[in-house]
DNA sequence: AATGAATGAGCATTCATTCAT
DNA sequence: AATGAATGAATGCTCATTCAT
């Protein structure tokens, strides 16, 4: 007659008080996952690192994949909208490369702690790992558009399958800033990756210079 | 080149019978490994499969991690050494980068199940993690090299970064190949992928198409 | 007659809102303890079925054996005063017998689920053991001066123990309910049951036959 | 290729050690299972007990109701093989009703403890519930047959049935051992309780006093 | 009176590793 | 070398109960 879900936890707090703690949890679980990493933190950690009960972390998530989560959407905002193509010129895609490309490994820097951890738990869990995947997909799909367009305008290399080059193009980019930002490895500055990174795909799509570049 | 020193286990097996037994241990824990992951793999399964005592594990193995070493070395040999170079024409860049790929990525498909092994512990086990770095490295060394001389013999774009452009182009092939072959990811045919990858390989090297390509 | 002293909670309400609310969380208890039994019903899941906040539960009772015992009154009063007696034959015991046997399974079937907890509680709980334990003694007592009756009547076996047999006899009923009702052991009908305790009842007691039954 | 059933426990030892250890647990179950109930008995009070770690309970039992089962088994035998009617006169029934009696109500004392326990996980866990529905059941059947085979000599009231009477009266002895033993009801002696309890399957079953009695 | 968030004790269970035969 | 039993640390999770609004 009355009970609906199972949902003992999980649901989102009803008053101010709630919505407080529940701040505090995802937070000091951002700060605990990026410092022990997912499989070493306790949840214990992250309720005494928040100032609260252990209890009460169930009262906001069911499980530790489920704070993970919350944790995540902070970022995922972010890294899916660089709301970039707008500042860039519409006749000259590399410029459009080269600014989605720098703000693409400026938001990878700035949160590497957290893509550190995406990486990582993509390959514990599943429920991250096809996240991740349809995330991917999606990046994909929308540089593959964009790259038969410049195909359509006589742009680009005609004879790259647009979904593959895309795909491809975006993984050299993403596993670059996994390599830089969280591996640590090499010491190029951002420009200098972005510079790099950007040549690579106009002469990839086979792009003409259209003009002079440093 | 791995195991350090307070190995109290780990040792070459003596006699035939402790060889026959590490072979079989090696065996079940690929096995074990490639079905339930590294963090579900447990010891006991492993011996279970192996048909040998609990126990036995720790006759020739100090520890998963090690175990894991020694069934990793299986792939390692073949994904690193591909001997392909010697068949490529010299004077024909595209066609050795070509034929490279494509031995990267069978190799890749080939083992699919211990590729995403590895880059599951990488994820999780910083002894692992490191060595890939290092074969990352050296795998980027060796490219950059080429690269280098290319641009020495006026074949490609001089203004890259021999290195930068050397990793992320393996990147880019590394990763399509983890994608595909691991997560499953598109349907693209092995001569599709490598015909895409040298194609923007090429281009984003800048060589000019030596000979008439299809 | 049965809380204590420090009765913090549990106090009957005062006003008529309290009174509706104390009114719901017994009738939802009930509803939780007959699906779920006692041991699994939650003091969240009573209040939200009654559609209270958790903290009300203790503004009308102390615990969970408090709730418990409130919703058990409903039934004892029923299974304890059968009023049949009146209806029967003073000269025919049998007829005594058979009415109150049959009534006692009516009460028992129509009140099954809350027998079945009852029985489920008292195996767990001490003060309900004790409170089902003098609910036995006091049937016993009650059937043992019939018999005493009847043997002073001359109406019934005088070598038996009027205690032991009350005892005895009331036992078998109650059992054979909780199988039949609580248990759904065979499928007999009220009238075959009735029937057949009866008859046993009687040649039991060594009453004879006053008249042809059926 | 080798894995059969996932049984990680429960499995019968194989060296004498270990049956020495199964034993110890078996027996230290017991104890605690007697002394705080089936509820309030932990595992490590139980291995604390039979003097080993905490972990060793779970190589020989998956549960605290698998231990459980394995106690019960102790019972079980004696209760269900009263191997007695071989002792009693066929002629005479209520010498063989009687020594039945005698030896179950003989028996249910020297398992009280048991027996309580029983009672009470039947009312806990729904797999021993159905098992002792099941123990019922075959009683019964054996019961009933006695009660036909008697009605068909003409020793016994014809208009019984014989399934619901055998159950009934199983079930008067069945609890009353239950209330004396278990709940420390009456003080009857096992001789006064055999002898009612005779008298008023007897005379239930309308057997006629074949010689005379004390 | 009602609300609903916070509390925190309490225990089962796993499994890598050791070690006595 | 092999066996397989024993070890025991380490933590997640529940839910009755309290208490500040």
């Amino acid at each position: 007659m009355a009970s609906e879900l199972p949902a003992r936890s999980g649901r989102p707090p009803v008053s101010a008080r709630g919505a407080r703690t529940r701040v505090a949890l995802v937070k000091a679980a951002r700060e605990v996952f990026e410092r022990d990493g997912f499989l070493d933190a306790r949840i214990t950690d992250i309720t005494a690192t928040a100032g609260v009960a252990a209890g009460s972390f169930y009262t906001y998530f069911k499980s530790k994949e489920d704070v993970f989560a919350a944790v995540m959407d902070e970022v995922n905002e972010e890294m899916l909208h660089p709301r970039l193509r707008e500042f860039a010129d519409r006749d000259d895609p590399i410029s459009v490369i080269e600014a989605t490309n720098r703000s693409y490994l400026a938001a990878y820097r700035r949160n590497a702690g957290l893509m550190a951890l995406m990486e990582q738990v993509a390959q514990i869990d599943d429920h991250f790992r096809r996240m991740r995947l349809r995330r991917v997909r999606a990046f994909t799909e929308r540089n593959a558009q964009a790259i038969a367009q410049l195909q359509q305008r006589g742009m680009a290399d005609p004879g790259l399958d647009p979904q593959i080059a895309a795909q491809a193009l975006s993984a050299m980019v993403g596993r670059m800033a996994y390599f830089r930002y969280v591996q640590g490895f090499g010491n190029a500055s951002i420009d200098t990756l972005t510079g790099t990174l950007t040549r690579l795909w106009a002469g990839a799509l086979g792009i003409p210079p259209s003009k002079p570049r440093r």
